[in-house]
RNA sequence: CGGGGCGUGGCGCAGUCCGGUUAGCGCACCUGUUUUGGGAACAGGGGGCCGCAGGUUCGAAUCCUGCCGCCCCGACCA
């Protein structure tokens, strides 16, 4: 009734807990880490997943689907793989359930027992690249561009809504090429796809880098990644990018007869992003009044609300109005609940983040006005009827883009530089964010300020010019910079 | 897996220490009236195997035993 979105800065995990669920995005379920994605949340996300879809296809790829089971063998055969995931994996051993003998329910069938355990995927490299074996024969087969559309389950100790679900929705891309250098430029254009994405859409400004060794994929040979930091200065990888090499085709023995008639281990791709992206939209821009959304991603981009007493002439102009902007390609909502009052609507609507707000009154109309209310800056004005679709139309772009410079500020504010390790420690405690420091380049350094601070190395980022300096924790020489952060 | 917390109408909780009438409150819901420019008021009403299973007792939401589940914090990960 009252406010209930406990206070940023009081208990920012409440604060992201009580979001979700005060704006209807999500539910715990009867499944311990499974959540369910309620109708507003799940509207989000298929916002996301059409531009996404849009932009996978623009660049020559194709939806298909693969098994969510996969046998247990397959995931052996990349030893790393194996290593990355085994640990997490839902298993299934039989295929039939029975009534219990005693009366006391239902057992599991012991003579039902699969002769070879199937694994619920974690992800489908494995399977896929089973498949990719038949599939590829010939140069001429390649690239193969595919991307599905899934649910994946990954058995996490601990979980978080939409941040990391045991089971989660996301979209998984696996493109076989003929050479490492059509691979790798496949991978970097999915990182900036997904780049892309995150900053014109989502809003949220990432840093485009690549993994070190010890945070890559299981079973890459480079991961490519979007690094996007959030409200309390914690780093949440938003999409990654993977070159896979020769691994998966030597694992699955994927070849191909080249121009030459000569035979080549095909070279692979993997790229995803998830459900994840919804937690990162949250914890970019919304507030201690509940979501704020970005209008390209928001279900409902204006919502008309009239001022009692309604009556015909506001219906005629919210009527009018909305016809205009659907014209648009705007998604508009005219709330003729009837049983609610405004002051509670405001509060509903600002608590599901709709970033454009209308209110017509009688007044209003006499005078030729309607009150104006932007969800990103809660600043109100009145607007001339007259030309008011397109003030609408300009608005939203303003909310659109300010959201996006008010995140990269944010960003510049909280991300530092640290050249010696007991100032790093202090930024870290105190202000947390993004620290760029240099690195010796050294697995044995990364740990060790890994387990002194909990700040790993988000990412090397991309295209930077060299710049020689010394360690942040060893002193020794370092080539470039690179950025640490406590992450999700 | 360790630490903490919690299971009582749809939601949030009180009651449990110290057993005792019909298990209570706020929100939500239903009906009606008056309202309506920032979360309306009044009146009436409906809805509960008190997580599950045993036990103690004349009597258990409350005491005892066992089990189950979920959430939060940490280590692991998108």
């Amino acid at each position: 009734m009252s406010n209930a979105i406990t206070p940023k800065n009081e208990n920012y995990a409440q604060w992201y807990i009580d979001i979700v669920k005060r704006a209807g995005l999500a539910d715990n379920s009867a499944v311990r880490g499974c959540m369910v994605i309620k109708p507003y949340g799940f509207a989000i996300w298929e916002k996301m997943k059409n531009q996404l879809d849009l932009m996978f296809k623009e660049t020559g790829h194709q939806n298909a689907y693969f098994p969510l089971f996969i046998p247990k063998s397959f995931l052996s055969r990349e030893a790393e793989h194996v290593e990355g995931f085994a640990k997490e994996c839902a298993v299934v051993t039989h295929h039939r359930l029975m009534n219990n003998p005693d009366g006391s329910g239902i057992i599991v069938d012991p003579s039902a027992k699969l002769e070879e355990e199937l694994i619920v995927r974690p992800t489908s490299e494995t399977i896929i690249w089973h498949t990719y074996k038949d599939w590829i024969k010939s140069y001429r087969d390649l690239p193969l561009l595919i991307n599905q559309w899934a649910n994946v389950v990954r058995w996490e100790m601990r979980t978080r809504l939409f941040l990391r679900t045991a089971e989660f929705l996301w979209q998984e891309g696996h493109t076989a090429h003929a050479t490492q250098k059509e691979a790798e430029a496949e991978a970097k254009q999915m990182q900036e796809v997904y780049a892309t994405f995150a900053e014109q859409h989502m809003a949220m400004p990432v840093i485009r880098g690549v993994k070190t060794a010890s945070e890559r994929f299981a079973g890459a040979e480079e991961t490519y990644t979007i690094e996007a930091l959030m409200q309390d200065g914690k780093a949440l990888q938003a999409g990654t990018s993977h070159f896979l090499g020769q691994n998966f085709a030597r694992a699955f023995d994927v070849k191909f007869l080249n121009e030459n008639n000569k035979e080549e281990l095909v070279w692979a791709t993997s790229w995803g992003v998830s459900t994840r992206l919804i937690g990162g939209l949250i914890m970019t821009h919304s507030d201690d009044q509940g979501l704020v959304l970005p209008p390209k991603l928001a279900p409902i981009q204006v919502v008309i609300i009239p001022i009692p007493k309604r009556n015909s002439a506001i219906d005629e102009l919210a009527e009018k109005l909305t016809k205009e902007l659907h014209l648009n390609g705007i998604s508009v909502q005219y709330d003729t609940d009837e049983k609610q009052r405004p002051g509670y609507k405001f509060a509903e609507n600002e608590l599901k983040g709709i970033p454009v707000r209308i209110g017509i009154g009688n007044r209003d109309l006499e005078a030729g006005k309607v009150e104006v209310a932007r969800r990103d800056t809660t600043s109100k004005s009145m607007m001339p009827i007259e030309g008011l679709a397109k003030s609408i139309q300009n608005l939203l772009n303003d909310i659109q883009n300010n959201l996006f410079e008010s995140a990269k500020n944010f960003r510049k504010e909280n991300t530092s530089y640290s050249d010696n390790f007991d100032d790093f420690k202090d930024v870290l405690n105190q202000k947390g964010g993004f620290i760029e420091a240099h690195w010796d380049g050294t697995p044995e350094t990364e740990n060790e300020i890994k387990l002194k601070t909990k700040a790993t190395i988000r990412c090397i980022p991309n295209n930077q010019e060299k710049s020689p300096g010394k360690c942040v924790y060893s002193g020794k020489p370092s080539m470039g910079k690179v950025i640490f952060a406590k992450a999700y």
